[in-house]
DNA sequence: GTTTAATTTAAACGTTTGTTTAATTTTGCG
DNA sequence: CGCAAAATTAAACAAACGTTTAAATTAAAC
């Protein structure tokens, strides 16, 4: 059955992003995918090989959208913009347990490889929305402004709200536990909160 | 000796900052510390009182400064934004290791009452930045803007920018091991960065 | 139906973990 | 000095860790 390998990637997806890759054992892993603790090390390999394994069955594709708008020339700058915005917002709060484990736990990772691994996948995605912001300023629709910190800003803001969720809950009044709740309040929320903010920054009317 | 606290606290910081509260076994921040293992029950009680002890430690003083500068009547709404994003980008920055156990380990701990604790803390100083925001909205200078976000957006963009150091270091071409020159170069490029941005954003004339 | 390979299992492996113990050394004080 | 409290040590503790083993079961192929 391929449908173990997959329950136990879930699982570790779960676990991984709660309490760390340090902080799950393989046990747990196994308990939570009902499989026999030996059957990762049968799978994978090690708990390690597992994590590398994670990764790129849930990084596969998210490089391939970018490249496709990039690529549309019916399409404005600040239309590419808007959808940057709808795509990552989307990604990464539907994805969030994926999204923690990349960010949160990268650091905390001993293995050169996988750092390596991690850093090249998010070297990609960032020269293809510089590139966005590039054509935008040589249409003069955008302004100067540092590349790298805008990107900076809204990849951080997006995980900001998503790793402090509990903190945004708070904030907001809106239930933690409730899950879907969250999502169908703050995705609009944050999508036009970057929205605006990028309008008013990227704006070359606005230089000051 | 009370030295030995604070070499041990020291050392905790930086491993748990590295390689994550679970990836520190007491006994690396016994080694790091030089101090014999049985030491960090004696002084701490347990693995886990040391990181509250550490927390209490590094966490005292940034919200009577925040305190203070709401408080400062003589400047005005874009003084007190200037002075809070030179304030935070500093400390953050500079106490980097402290901050990334706050907000990367935060999720992964365990214990309701150490991320309560950290929550409260957050709560506080994101009250006192919402103060300063709704100031300058009650004086006519800031346009409305959802506040939750534009905190998270300022702190999302340092936090990005301070664990994904090594990611950054390559974009802009600064040597990631000289700590200093990647000290010099960037934190003037975030205080910019953040100002202009939230000119951008909050000004009122900027209303669209 | 037999044989071969792939899967699944329980048990055990040697380490490392956080914490405790009990003995020893250092310190501060009368 | 003498002596009690505090600090420090090496050793041991049980529990949990990632991984391996070798036997048992299932699936596939001929």
């Amino acid at each position: 059955m391929k449908d173990k390998r997959v329950h136990i990637l879930d699982s570790a997806e779960l676990l991984f992003a709660e309490k760390g890759f340090d902080g799950t054992s393989v046990r747990d892993i196994a308990g939570h995918a009902g499989v026999n603790l030996a059957m990762i090390s049968y799978y994978f390999g090690s708990k390690e090989k597992l994590l590398v394994a994670l990764i790129a069955h849930r990084s596969s594709y998210t490089h391939g959208i970018l490249e496709e708008l990039n690529k549309d020339e019916k399409l404005s700058p600040w239309d590419k913009i808007e959808r940057l915005v709808d795509l990552y917002v989307d990604k990464i709060v539907n994805n969030y347990k994926f999204h923690c484990i990349m960010t949160m736990h990268l650091p905390t990772i001993q293995s050169d490889d996988i750092r390596e691994m991690i850093t090249d996948i998010k070297l990609k995605n960032f020269e293809q929305v510089k590139r966005i912001i590039a054509e935008g300023q040589k249409k003069k629709v955008f302004r100067k402004v540092d590349m790298e910190l805008t990107v900076g800003c809204v990849m951080g803001t997006i995980t900001q709200v998503t790793l402090s969720k509990s903190l945004y809950c708070r904030l907001m009044h809106i239930d933690k536990n409730d899950e879907e709740g969250y999502r169908k309040k703050m995705i609009p929320k944050i999508k036009a909160h970057l929205k605006e903010l990028l309008k008013a920054h990227l704006d070359i009317k606005n230089q000051n």
